[in-house]
DNA sequence: CATTGTGAGTTCCCTCAGGGAACCCCAAAT
DNA sequence: ATTTGGGGTTCCCTGAGGGAACTCACAATG
């Protein structure tokens, strides 16, 4: 719906949103990222109109972050994550994490993570790129960058 | 447009989404983070319609991410982070981190993060909470927890 | 050959959410 | 008494999402 354009904004936020900020797009990447490659798949698992679903997908494939491959000689296709996309999860790993917290409830997870590295069942972690410390939202200061808007002030 | 209720999807980022999925809420939460606690800021910042950012700061309020309060005698509020939705930045943080390398371009990236832990301009870095090891979307195995749904397979 | 099946969309109509602008309420300040 | 300003409401209009039916290209089957 997002009538006002988004990607115009001086805000790393505002732009991501722009390619993944639409309702659905978050759940489609993520049915795609876990191995459901397919239109009907994807369609059924989410119960999201095929209307809805093609225009997400053909965004999603116009701004990198799937490729859209032929499976067969008959007209049929399978979407899979660019390195853009497999980037993109990401975000999805991080919301995964907060929904499990705050919001699992008595259940627990639906899904548990195992990491390859080390084998165990693991939650994704925020750290500093540079000193490797944890790096949330009161661990910083926000200052302008080579990309920041003119003048309105703008929070990346 | 009678949107379908993430809310009651066995998956932690379908919750998510219900709280911060509609569309300005990222950018709500992003503009309280950085010092714009004020309706009117916000709106003024954003462009956002006056009504729909009164629906969003309510259902950031009823979500326990944000709380309002009032900063005098007459009938004037400002809205703020709860732990929750501190938490809920780091979310923020990591779309900010894709939008940077993915789509910022040229002009780099608008805002940089300084870290109070080291002093340095940092980014943020995804990590195993068990082995402190990289973790993502290729890193892991993705298996059902003790919240899965019982019969349909669903990711999150 | 005609029929059936299947994946991948299109098309159509209906309702409801977002945009925009005007309006309202309350408590200072003048 | 009137103005100002923050914090919303109310109104109408447009357009996006839901849902279901329809289409298209090809393969397999009888």
């Amino acid at each position: 719906m997002q009538r006002t354009n988004f990607g115009d904004m001086a805000c790393s936020i505002a732009r991501t949103l722009d390619v993944i900020g639409e309702p659905w797009s978050p759940l489609v990447l993520r049915d795609i990222w876990v191995g459901m490659n397919r239109f009907d798949q994807i369609q059924a698992d989410l119960g999201i109109s095929r209307k809805v679903l093609t225009e997400r997908l053909g965004h999603l494939v116009e701004h990198g972050v799937l490729e859209k491959h032929a499976y067969d000689n008959r007209p049929r296709y399978e979407y899979v994550l660019t390195e853009k996309g497999r980037e993109l999860v990401d975000v999805l790993m991080v919301m995964v994490g907060w929904g499990d917290k705050w919001l699992a409830g008595e259940a627990g997870p639906p899904v548990l993570y195992r990491h390859h590295a080390c084998g165990e069942i693991g939650r994704v972690d925020l750290r500093c790129s540079h000193c490797g410390e944890p790096m949330h939202a009161d661990d910083i200061d926000v200052q302008p960058g080579p990309g920041a808007a003119p003048e309105p002030a703008s929070a990346g």
